[in-house]
DNA sequence: TGACGAAGTTTCGTGTGCGGAATATCCGCG
DNA sequence: CGCGGATATTCCGCACACGAAACTTCGTCA
């Protein structure tokens, strides 16, 4: 498969054909994913939320103040992704922006009274269907589950490292 | 933790304190989807497409002219979404719109010369660097994987079918 | 034939999501 | 002090992403 050029460092990719499962895995995962931010929108629409305000709301919660950056950090979002974000939660009270003292780069996203009030009513901080199917795996699945993506997450962390 | 407000229905949550590992799950789950999805943008745009678009044509390559609807749902998108992605592959000469003879309904997009020459360039489908780390995993981790998963899609089927 | 509900697509409004540029501030170094 | 590089946030333009509404066409049933 692929082409006749194939220079390429191969130190893996033994034996051909076994993409099959590696896209049957993607797709899964794609599946999951799409299928849990759906639900979770239209959980969050219930409390007039959207579902990485529901995500932020609960961040703050949890950890306090945070700065925009370690926010967006936080939610695997960007700086500008994040920017709008708390402009819209600012714009409807949930949260407000406090110029840091130390460091006047630093603002401060913190909820408001109103943003508090409305987390303790959400139960779950993101992904419930997800979070749900999670749960009924048993307890040797879900540590399988767990070495395995850590194995994921090495391997990533090392090819973005390669990369740039 | 949490708080003293604990009224509310708790079929599962056995032993507390368990959500711990699937918030770490989740948390690691979302990381390597966001971080896939950035580097497939990326890769994308060496080749002036956009993450969805690479996804198109491959899907279009692989399975030949879609309806918007077939495309769609292929993609775990939504028909307005496509729409959008449509318009713009239109625009720039990779696809273009069939209307069908028998159902003046449907409109098959269809890959024109330019987007099948492309699609030949284009080695890996989607989520390449999540593929590339799959790769790595050895054949049982894999195996693994793959039951874990199928047991998570089942149980999402299963939350999905019984709240609608 | 005509009404009528269902199915396929598009349109509209709003909210992400991202990279790159612009801005403001911080820090160390001379 | 003043300069330049680094850091934090915002601004801009574009591409999704989704639900609701509008529009066209289809199938059916009276």
């Amino acid at each position: 498969m692929r082409s006749a050029t194939e220079r390429e460092t191969e130190e893996r990719d033994a034996t051909p054909r076994e993409g099959a499962d590696v896209d049957r895995i993607l797709e899964t995962l794609v599946y999951l994913y799409t299928e849990s931010r759906r639900v979770t929108k239209e959980v969050a629409r219930q409390h007039g939320l959207t579902g990485p305000q529901v995500t932020a709301i609960k961040v703050l919660e949890n950890f306090g103040a945070l700065s925009l950056t370690d926010l967006s950090a936080r939610m695997s979002s960007t700086n500008s992704t994040m920017t709008g974000i708390a402009d819209r939660m600012e714009r409807d009270g949930l949260v407000e922006r406090i110029r840091s003292e130390t460091d006047r780069r630093v603002v401060q996203i913190a909820l408001t009274e109103k943003g508090r009030a409305l987390a303790a009513q959400i139960p779950v901080a993101s992904m419930a269907l997800f979070a749900d199917a999670l749960r009924s795996l048993d307890e040797r699945d879900r540590r399988d589950l767990t070495r395995i993506l850590r194995k994921l997450t090495d391997e990533v962390t090392e090819l973005l490292r390669k990369n740039e």
